[in-house]
DNA sequence: GCTGCAGTTTGATCAATGTCAAAACGCGAT
DNA sequence: ATCGCGTTTTGACATTGATCAAACTGCAGC
């Protein structure tokens, strides 16, 4: 683990293109990098755990981050997968003090960390801030009601198709798209356990999906989208 | 259907309880309402539909409305029943255009709508306003959360367990439940079927958990809570 | 180019839940 | 108290996905 002051100037793009940080003006800007830590951390570090009281939430400049929560087998299920750009933990900024899920680095991952009450301080006084945070809110709510929905309602295959749908160039022809990460992470987020997701991707080739390590090719991405209806 | 500009004062009263209304200066208090109507409506009465262009979001004065998704083979998931106290179609006040679920009165309900558009503007305005819709959406999104690990990490019966151990007074020896509303909803609720639901009460029976009609009688609480570790 | 290991796929099996149909129940109206 | 209808429960069955184990693959390091 290695924590700097100084952000490289790659960490410092990404956090300027999140939607978090992209709109502020650029004093509000640097007040809440006063009360943010940078971080690079090895692949499966444990970053905080459940429960834990929360003293930071994070935001990912590169890498992955995985948030679970245990039952009390100690089966875990993945609730998202945060990659560059995502936030988590912001929900704690109001009204909770503890930490609702283990967060762990999927592979080797930069993350910064904002004080919380700093940040909430900032967030009361500032406009701009207040506004970022409600946008960033709204915009996970979204997404995490959309995963309920495609829980509830589609089966395996169907997760993969809209998984794979959501990250293709739009056309309606062939495409491929490269999996940023490991199968098992996707199998996670999509709610599946590993095999699953392998046999939803052996049933996507009788539709012409064909799979190659962290490549996925599509024969034909309306096919893809036929797959949602059935 | 029937649209009052005079609210009851039960209405109002509900309206003050709302994590919403309850913490904001009486001069932002009195500029929302002006920003909202307030509306009864009949049972299985489609407040909006999903993909409509939005004009509102809503808070459940009385009664209970349903917010689900349609699969393309037209089968229903529920993503949340919403009742009095709670609101619906926040996350549309930024970025957002387009309502991403259908909402339908369960029984007859007393519904607030709010201008988004009014709202959006107070809250640049005022910091009261905009500090509940934080809270609000924090709110929301935690419990949210919980659901997605809820569906992911529990059976059915694990899942009816934690819903009448969150609806209990919390003592460890028996209790008593009364569900508000019928138990089709609630199956909607917790991602299942109504059958799933009929047979996951009937598995807790044999741990002292009785049902009649809508009362859930509960011999030994921390059996209940057996369940969860099962 | 080999080797070794983590990650992935495949097969067999099982548990959980959805689906459809029919019987039973509960509740409000009479 | 009884009736009647909508809700819930039960049964039989089909489907989906989890689990465990074993075989396979791809890639990093030699």
């Amino acid at each position: 683990m290695n924590t700097n002051l100084k952000l490289s100037s790659r960490d410092h793009a990404m956090l300027m293109k999140t939607p978090f940080m992209s709109n502020l003006s650029s004093a509000s800007a640097a007040r809440l990098m006063a009360a943010m830590t940078v971080t690079s951390l090895p692949a499966r570090h444990l970053i905080f755990r459940d429960g834990e009281t929360a003293s930071s939430f994070f935001c990912v400049l590169s890498g992955y981050v995985r948030l679970y929560r245990l039952n009390r087998e100690g089966r875990e299920a993945d609730l998202r997968i945060c990659g560059p750009g995502d936030t988590f933990a912001e929900c704690l900024l109001f009204g909770n003090r503890r930490y609702r899920y283990h967060a762990q680095t999927a592979e080797s991952a930069t993350v910064a960390a904002f004080d919380l009450k700093a940040v909430r301080a900032l967030a009361e006084q500032e406009r701009d801030v207040a506004a970022a945070l409600l946008t960033m809110l709204s915009q996970h709510l979204l997404t995490t009601l959309d995963c309920v929905a495609n829980d509830r309602l589609h089966t395996a295959p169907q997760r993969v198709a809209n998984y794979i749908l959501a990250h293709c160039p739009v056309d309606g022809g062939p495409a491929a798209v490269r999996l940023p990460f490991q199968k098992s992470l996707l199998a996670g987020q999509l709610g599946l356990a590993p095999e699953a997701l392998s046999r939803a991707f052996s049933k996507l080739r009788e539709i012409g999906v064909t799979v190659r390590g962290r490549i996925i090719q599509v024969g034909d991405v309306q096919a893809l989208r036929d797959v949602l209806r059935t």
